[in-house]
DNA sequence: TGTTGTGAAAACCTTCACAGCG
DNA sequence: CGCTGTGAAGGTTTTCACAACA
């Protein structure tokens, strides 16, 4: 409780505010902001094809559904440099955030699992649209293997580390059901891959250095359940007695 | 216009000391809990089928993949009741824990947008599978309106105001291209939708009290595509032979 | 003028460490 | 003993408000 130094887990000082410092682009962008950053440029994208030369911060702010104050702080975050008076010039912030988000060069995408799920990912727009190919795509299914989705061929889940590795596959996407995920992002794993996006209900377990964002369509929905029921404001209704009384079978699952 | 995502909420008068009721079995959850309980739900789940009685913080949290205190912490938003020196009685907090997520009273989904995607969640299990019926279908487009897809016949989006409120839809999902997105929003919420998962690559605005919850395919990849670029940091020779140290993490149960 | 960029304050979330209890 | 529950510390994110400036 008295303070007594603590631990003594250096935090990762770098180099405090530089006054004079002409320009740093990218010091150290918080998580948070990296993710406001793609809305950002989904929002920028669109003005430019407009011929929008310029926006203000209150107008990007808008069309991103943020805060605009929130939105100059992460901007300030990329090293921006806007012009006061009169905004951001878009075309300008649009490269500058490319840049921050490593979309100037292919990331090669491989996608484990072309089930229901999977195939409808492999032929969605959101992944080919922006830089990101679709280069290999994997299963264990035999009748599946062999098949072509996409303009891509699926091969079997064996071929992982041999292929991943060939393709320069940066990115792993795994849709696989929850029994295979760790499997699988084992072999994505081993054969390079640090990023990984997961939509199996299943927690991954990796290294160090390997960062891994799920997308849990139940979580999401038990979100919303949660919301809906507090809308509820009946007050002693739901919540208020205790809930373990007599219903604990356990029955709401399936 | 400006949706702006934060609205202050003060604490609506909460009632601090309610003398008829001896237990507080929840007062104000932190959203970043609701989104765990959703996770810790799962493992304990697979316990309750497994039969495992009790469960210690250490091992639920490793289960879920989170910090044994952050789950205290959490359960302690909820009112939990463990038992010092032995652990939380499985069943019993699993059904806490779905009291609180609001998921013993069924929710009613709607999903507009039968496409690629849309077609694919329809029948994905996380969604029929724990309590989250697909009560309606919608698109609008004339080929699909009429066909039948995991047991539910698809209407035009024309018809979301009477469907919905005739089948008391609680929750809607929006999978349409992100141009139809607002408009489909606007239909559910005049329909009394309150919460709404948005698939679409589109900002949605709504009216106070509305929740929306985003998944957003391309904002995910580009988040991975930040931290494959930041990611320079020594030997990332493709002949590395990287051991994926397969140590032995993962599977806590089952 | 109108707008950016940014300290500082506030709110929120996580982690630590240990008292308290079975 | 082992484990929970929690005050307090530490860290991150959001918001405010205003000086600086083209």
């Amino acid at each position: 409780m008295t303070v007594d130094g603590g631990a003594p887990r250096p935090v990762a000082g770098g180099s405090p505010t530089t006054p004079g410092a002409p320009r740093r682009p990218a010091a150290r962008v918080p998580e948070a902001t990296v993710g406001r950053l793609a809305v950002y440029l989904r929002a920028l994208t669109e003005m430019l094809a407009q011929g929008v030369p310029t926006v203000s911060s209150d107008v990007l702010a808008a069309a991103a559904g943020v805060n605009a104050a929130k939105l100059r702080k992460d901007l300030s975050h990329i090293g921006s440099s806007g012009v006061r008076g009169v905004g951001y010039d878009v075309s300008r912030l649009t490269a500058q955030v490319e840049t921050v988000l490593g979309l100037t060069h292919e990331n090669a995408v491989a996608l484990v699992g072309v089930g229901n799920l999977g195939h409808a990912l492999a032929g969605y727009g959101g992944f080919a649209a922006r830089g990101f190919g679709v280069s290999a795509l994997f299963d264990v299914d035999p009748a599946l293997v062999g098949t072509v989705i996409a303009g891509v061929e699926v091969q079997d889940v064996a071929e992982i580390p041999d292929v991943c590795r060939e393709r320069g596959v940066t990115i792993g996407v795994v849709a696989t059901p929850a029994p295979a995920a760790q499997k699988v992002c084992d072999a994505l794993v081993g054969a390079g891959v640090r990023s990984i996006l997961n939509f199996a209900p299943a927690v991954l377990s990796v290294p160090d250095g390997v960062e891994v964002r799920k997308v849990d369509l139940a979580v999401e929905m038990q979100i919303l359940a949660f919301h809906v029921s507090r809308r509820h404001v009946g007050a002693s209704g739901a919540t208020g007695t205790d809930p373990v009384a007599d219903d604990a079978t356990g029955k709401v699952f399936g």
